[in-house]
DNA sequence: ATGGTGGGTAGCCCA
């Protein structure tokens, strides 16, 4: 069977120089031809490109940072342009766009790294909780202002869904499945006109997280996991969408990352 | 109800 036309993951790495062996084992797993890494934790600088390029990985943007945050987008396949938004009017690394050809059409991917939001679900005494919220609402707006068909992915820090968390009663007032974070970014969502590629393929009733704490004694045991972790789809590109899965493997691996990877498999568009 | 474990980095910040 011929490849997909375009395999897509995104990994919250959570450092990638720390977990560069990881990165490099899953490409050779999975060969996805793009992959959207979040908390990459290092500048510019400090991307260690030359595991990337040897491992066929030739484009890269990086948007980095030092300590914190950062994302990079790696491809085997060539991507033309790439930007990076700032929003929130803070300089913090949590964005950074790029454009490829899919069959005959451009398609912006956008790697994003939504805040965390602290620990105290109150926009008025936690002032990285608003900070979030202000976040969503202003990614929302920029995304609407973009006509082009387009890939929204990364660490979105929230569990939309019932069943994107392990128990939806007692995470109600848990940062990243309060109703002011779900709502808000069923707001994006509904306004950008995406899909959720991942629930596209797997239906709600079913229980799904693509993150579990490094606090648990044994995270499969607990089993305690979110679904933060997303690739959404603007309207054109669904009826492109081939296959999704959630690498839940790599949690095992030595040393993990507290994500897991995501990847949607895409064909070869339909005529018009 | 609480604290539990990991990053980056040199003081505690953050997830």
């Amino acid at each position: 069977m011929a490849p997909v036309p375009l395999r897509l993951a995104t990994w919250n790495i959570n450092s990638v120089r720390l977990r560069i062996d990881l990165v490099t084992r899953f490409l050779a797993e999975h060969r996805p031809d793009v992959l959207c890494l979040q908390e990459i934790k290092c500048r510019d600088d400090q991307f260690p490109h030359k595991a990337f390029a040897a491992a066929g990985y030739r484009y890269r943007a990086v948007h980095g940072q030092k300590g914190y945050h950062g994302v990079a987008t790696v491809s085997r396949r060539p991507f033309s342009e790439s930007f990076r938004q700032a929003f929130c009017g803070k300089d913090d690394a949590r964005h950074v766009a790029v454009t490829i050809r899919l069959g005959g059409q451009q398609l912006t991917i956008h790697n994003t790294y939504v805040p965390a939001g602290g620990d105290i679900p109150d926009p008025d005494v936690n002032e990285k909780f608003a900070h979030k919220l202000a976040f969503i609402e202003e990614l929302g707006a920029f995304l609407e202002r973009r006509p082009e068909d387009a890939i929204l992915t990364g660490d979105l820090n929230v569990a939309p869904l019932a069943t994107d968390v392990w128990s939806h009663r007692q995470l109600l007032r848990i940062v990243s499945h309060t109703p002011a974070e779900t709502d808000r970014l069923e707001v994006l969502r509904t306004r950008g006109g995406w899909t959720d590629a991942v629930r596209h393929f797997v239906p709600p009733e079913e229980k799904l997280y693509s993150w579990w704490s490094y606090r648990a004694r044994d995270w499969r045991a607990s089993n305690r996991g979110r679904r933060l972790d997303h690739i959404w789809v603007s309207d054109g590109l669904v009826p492109t969408l081939k296959a999704a899965s959630i690498v839940a493997a790599t949690r095992d691996w030595p040393r993990p990352s507290d994500h897991v990877p995501v990847v949607v498999d895409f064909g070869r568009p339909r005529r018009s």
